[in-house]
DNA sequence: CGATTTATATAGCGATCATTACACAAATAC
DNA sequence: GTATTTGTGTAATGATCGCTATATAAATCG
């Protein structure tokens, strides 16, 4: 298996670094939206002229599709706190608070920028977004399946109904701690299901 | 009290139905939202050239704005669920029922206008909508205050959270039955918080 | 050394954005 | 009547949008 096929590169070699980049775009996608950040600015913050930034990755909904994944597997340890044989309605409002926590840690991203990337203007973008946003929904439902077959769906609908409601809270400016007591209030209605119910 | 000072109007007459123009506005708002269409669109499906629209609207926000004040006033019955005696939990629990309702009543107007408006990438527009937003979240507040003034903040930004999540997921295209089975988990948060806590 | 391949920089593509000069039309005021 | 006021339609403004044609620079291959 070939870890890094970098010695055979042909032509003249890239002359950014890629993974840096792709830090700096994602950067201002999460800080102003697919819709609020320009082909001009995402080159300019990526040290790189625009011809270099199609080569490299396609176009703009391609490169925010590839910021959202770097974002979904580093953004939040959902797997972690989503491990099979936890108890389902305490770690389903960790994962509530935690999402709390980080959206509104940092002014300058914040909210989650797969969920906002669903609901953009554009729609190839939004597709993209929606995409990984089902795809936590499934990990919710898994996680809750052998459990609580029956309330799997309702409960994962709920959580990413809460956490986008959190993460347009987060970018509208509410405070961390105006965040956490929304999402531990949002967590007795999981104990409410899944324990009682 | 002047009802309608129109006998002394002055110049030429206004060839369109200012009301009907606006209901094209709204329409279009709601099915695209604000990022998503442009003057050129709206004075088309208004039947009026862009000269004539910025005369009698001042600008594509100005428009937006006056558009939200007549949703907010005509969207949801608010005032209406959250009269002052009724019971809390259940006056909320409908509110949240009803908002799923409506929001995926349809398709092409789908989600609250005022929740979507707030996240979009223009910052005038995101202003006003805030606006329309926190005045719906104060009337939450008023109308708790009376029975539970110390969870009234709590509460009045859970719904805000949960119907704003609400909203994206309509706009996601989620059904009608699953957006009122969320709402109605939503509400046992309510009823944990108000009744017992 | 060419020949080939890939990346770069300059510069500009057509399209669309919100907005507006400008000239004309239609009403009231005197 | 003329003057004034206001709305309408045509056409275009500069700016920005995502994207790319073209030429050149830097690497490997033979």
């Amino acid at each position: 298996m070939t870890v890094k096929e970098k010695s055979k590169s042909r032509g003249r070699p890239r002359a950014f670094d890629r993974d840096a980049a792709l830090d700096q775009a994602q950067a201002l996608f999460h800080a102003q939206g697919y819709d609020g950040v320009g082909v001009a600015a995402l080159a300019q913050a990526m040290g790189v002229n625009p011809p270099s930034l199609y080569a490299a990755f396609g176009s703009k909904a391609a490169l925010f599709d590839e910021v959202l994944g770097r974002y979904a597997r580093n953004g939040l340890p959902i797997d972690a706190l989503l491990a099979p044989g936890a108890e389902p309605a305490a770690a389903l409002g960790a994962l509530l608070r935690e999402a709390a926590r980080i959206y509104a840690a940092d002014p300058q991203t914040a909210g989650c920028m797969v969920l906002e990337g669903a609901r953009g203007a554009d729609a190839q973008a939004a597709c993209c977004a929606r995409n990984w946003k089902a795809a936590s929904a499934q990990r919710v439902r898994d996680f809750l399946i052998p459990t609580h077959a029956d309330k799997a769906q309702v409960v994962a609908d709920y959580m990413v109904t809460v956490m986008s409601g959190l993460s347009a809270d987060a970018r509208a400016g509410t405070s961390t701690d105006r965040l956490v007591a929304v999402a531990d209030m949002a967590g007795l209605a999981i104990a409410a299901m899944l324990d009682e119910g």
